[in-house]
DNA sequence: GATTTTTATGCAATCAGTTGCATAGTTTGC
DNA sequence: GCAAACTATGCAACTGATTGCATAAAAATC
């Protein structure tokens, strides 16, 4: 699995908590998917008994138990290690998929409905992309290496979402009775 | 979870064996995501004891323990009230975007190998998708409400592998020495 | 006729992921 | 000053998915 390679990735742009890990990972990789908190704090746990990372107590700790987490080498290495391995390709494990071929095999469910919500879902998701891109990501060729891969990976959420809203419409064309 | 739905879908349109089920998985919604057997042998026990689902010996059994399952009133019930449920979005978990993010974070890691090695599979995967429309899906609008469906699923397949072949290339683009 | 591959099913162990709950300190708003 | 929301961590139980192993008959191949 990946969550920790992107926890670790996560930490090494930024030692954090596990809550501020959780809260950033949402803002970012967690836009293609969630990880809970109990993930999270479970997977830090391994990580520090395998020694990839190691955790202090947190300046700002006060009474909490807040602890701050940062990558050790065999981390770093582990993470080197990970991303030389070819990855798996994505899954597009959609049960809305299922639903279309339930609906083929025994006639029409009404599913119209269900298109319009994702179809809204897409606009939304679609919407939020395109503004962090014009707020992060400015036109002038000024960009670091960093900054552009990120861009990338936005335009690949971005490229996904309009992609989606085509093929919805497509559908509610298809589907709306002749 | 929606394999247990998967099935019953799959067995509507033939009842069948756990074995014949699972390759006819592979060849439809399999191009989105795999069940191996073990994973379909359980679910169609569990769907059995659910009494969705019955299973006897299959005719041409020999001295096997092969069974052919079939799908009980109360399964297409079941499978009527699901798909009338709001679907879970499509999650985007691409092991790959860690490795771009990792990249971003600790320098150039070499992934354009892994880029080649993802485009050459994205482009397998249009091409097989071409050659069963070509196949199934004939241009003249003779098609029924069945066939459309099937269609538009295989639409998606296709439109998702174009996106991923050109946002393949203009990541290879972008990390290319300046 | 012997070996390999394919068909066909299944158990056990493990790992990943979700859900519900529990605790407790800090900040914000009324 | 009190309630609500937010910060922060964690356990336990459960469900879902993967891996490795095991069995055994039928069909193909040599």
């Amino acid at each position: 699995m990946s969550l920790s390679h992107a926890l670790l990735t996560s930490l090494l742009e930024k030692s954090s908590s596990g809550y501020d890990l959780a809260r950033r990972f949402d803002k970012s990789i967690g836009y293609f998917w969630h990880a809970s908190h109990q993930q999270i704090y479970r997977e830090l746990g391994r990580m520090e008994a395998a020694q990839w990372i190691e955790s202090s107590a947190a300046p700002d700790a006060g009474k909490t138990r807040k602890r701050i987490y940062q990558v050790l080498p065999m981390g770093r290495e582990e993470l080197l290690r990970w991303t030389a391995l070819p990855s798996a390709p994505l899954d597009l494990r959609d049960e809305f998929m299922v639903c279309l071929r339930a609906d083929a095999a025994i006639g029409p469910l009404g599913l119209e409905t269900e298109l319009q919500r994702r179809l809204a879902q897409h606009q939304e998701k679609l919407a939020i992309y395109r503004e962090i891109e014009l707020r992060d990501f400015p036109d002038g060729r000024t960009l670091s290496r960093e900054a552009r891969i990120h861009h990338l990976i936005l335009r690949k959420g971005i490229l996904f979402e309009e992609g989606s809203i085509n093929w919805t419409l497509q559908v509610l064309q298809e589907l709306a009775p002749d």
